[in-house]
DNA sequence: CATGAATGAGTTTTCATTCAT
DNA sequence: CATGAATGAAAACTCATTCAT
């Protein structure tokens, strides 16, 4: 990497082309435009990024970064599960809340037509889905399987695949509180303040209550 | 005159415009490729459907048609709720196999950068998101509504917001199905072969588990 | 010629394609259009004319043959030149107001870029000038000729120039009449209901003086 | 970076343009050719001007100006109503010799199909015959009601519409010397060299023969 | 034969990428 | 080296003309 662009300047890119890429997807966002709202030009965009699919990857680990930030926060704090859970909502509000693009980026590399390699200069050319789901799938049946083993859960589940439909339900969430189209329906369901803060504490109490009946089942 | 396109031209055209559109996005399919695949001319297209978007807008239908359908058949039948449940995501599994590519649509269509008008001669120009999920969202509460009022389940729910992480649930099982990422995504958490036609009754056993013990509650 | 056609027909598909010509030049009306407008087929439309210029010219030849008609009329009436203009101008604007389309279509043949040879089966393949402006230009240079000698106007002009002169004046109040630029630029100069029949006497009576003064100059 | 174009690539590309305008009509011309005529790409068409319209717009602006000169040239010059009149002429013919096309793309924007607006930083969106009628009319208006003040033209005429006649004049001058319908028409009546640069000042002196006529009456 | 649906070359416009300055 | 104008391939869309029925 050159020197010349100062933190701020590169700052200033990502953070414009990942809003240019969560609104309008891998295939509509416009790196001219891209250059021009961030006050640099195109040539130091193909400077620092190979081309426009590499400015995408960057955006995106930059995206992951963070969500992965937030998480490990979560996982550090300890706790029982439920606590852990409460936190992790907590967390997933307040963080789609302050920068529902990332989530939004997020969403987008779900989607095919996107880029599916990403190339990290810690794992070399990954495919997305292990960069990403690797770290928290782990953290998850962990979690599951400890609090199975101290007896806070149902013995006769599958760990692994409660820790899916669990980051399903996570992974909805954060859509519904970022994305456009999960808000509206969202609001089709729960009502059209359902999405906002002031609900905050009333959805996460009910996804609890869902998630602890799920985890504990009725004994 | 030149023969109109038969009835088998015309599903060739939308079949293959649904491929386009659900693996490379609205604005990554090519009209004159799904024309050339289609076996057709450009002509043809734009004497049938306004453009782009009033081809896309017609796939998009007859996809959620497909899903509406398959979703009234099961409510037809009747029974518990966790018969319901489970006819649902039979139903859900047999369609996501026989065709993943509406299911691909659909989740094209949740990203921002596809239309979000879909112009329908029954309902006007709606929103994408209310006539997707005013349908399935009514469902979903009506019936969770009668159960609780059956004691079939909790009392201390709101029945909107199960309703909704149920949705929830249903449509990211959809996706694990349908979608490359997902399905990754499904295999980094229970397996490689998590989503292999072999393993659909185990996951519906542990998400009917899972759901059951949400909906009733350590009682 | 086929017959199939009734005479109604053609003149229906005659009329549509004068009235889309004329509005949108040559260039810019549509074959399809007009064939759906005129209530038949495009093949008909190829049956009967060659291509699009082919209607193009027919239209046009028809156009003139108008024109022609209500100024072989004025001829035939004679009297004094003054008289004769007189006529000349009430029928022009008699004309401009019953069929302001003919006129129209005469303006977009004065532009390049319409077709430049008419197919004539009387003439053959002609210039469009010739045909158009052979007979009034002769009829109008006959009639100074005449009046000079006469005596009725002045013995030291050009005839051909003057009938060159006058011609021009009476192209541009028809223009005035029947094209929206024209129309509006004789509003600029002569006030917003210039160009309404109330007016067209007064206009009448301007342009005899100002023709009068022109031929008899100062004598 | 790239060098921008060079003021004589730009004059080079509006010249191109606006032949292929004045020669085609708007419908008519294409931008790909006027860009690989111009000597660039049609990229540089478009970071230029907004679109095709932008680009005739910015043509016939030019065109406008250049007329515009002209004629406040003569203005500026003083004199008698005749004096000024053989000067308007002259300048006409020297002008309509010295820049055709721009009296041919003049007499584009008077057909019905060409873009009806132009977008002046000066003026606005502004309607066509407003802007280029605005000024003469006003001038010509003035400059008869002062001559008829000075008793140097009769007293009983309309000096709106006798500008209004005297100006229609004068465009078919301009268009018989620039458009080749109008020159071919000046052939048919008045002589195979009719428009020829030699003839110009017998053409000058007997449209001021029939103009001084026009404007003195018979006294 | 009349039909009018299909054709596909041609047009406008966009935008990722290059490269002269 | 940074710049940002220029490039031109690619994509959406139109419409004169053809030709199978």
């Amino acid at each position: 990497m050159l020197k010349p662009l100062t933190q701020d300047q590169i700052d200033r890119i990502i953070e414009t082309a990942i809003r240019h890429f969560a609104d309008k997807g891998f295939a509509g966002a416009n790196i001219n435009k891209i250059a021009a709202e961030s006050g640099v030009s195109v040539g130091v965009l193909y400077k620092y990024y190979q081309d426009k699919t590499g400015l995408f990857t960057t955006c995106v680990r930059q995206s992951l970064d963070y969500l992965d930030t937030v998480f490990r926060e979560t996982q550090a704090a300890g706790g029982t599960l439920m606590e852990m859970i409460e936190s992790l909502i907590r967390k997933s509000q307040e963080a789609a809340r302050e920068h529902p693009e990332y989530f939004r980026l997020y969403h987008q590399i779900t989607v095919s037509g996107a880029p599916e390699q990403i190339n990290d200069s810690e794992h070399g050319n990954v495919n997305v889905t292990e960069l990403i789901e690797g770290g928290s799938a782990q953290l998850y049946r962990r979690l599951l399987q400890e609090a199975k083993d101290r007896g806070e859960i149902r013995a006769d589940i599958d760990p692994a695949m409660f820790a899916f439909f669990f980051d399903n339900l996570m992974m909805m969430l954060h859509f519904a509180y970022a994305c456009d189209y999960y808000r509206d329906r969202m609001q089709v369901y729960c009502g059209p303040d359902a999405a906002d803060a002031g609900r905050d504490e009333a959805v996460r109490k009910q996804l609890m209550t869902f998630m602890e009946g799920a985890f504990r089942g009725g004994d």
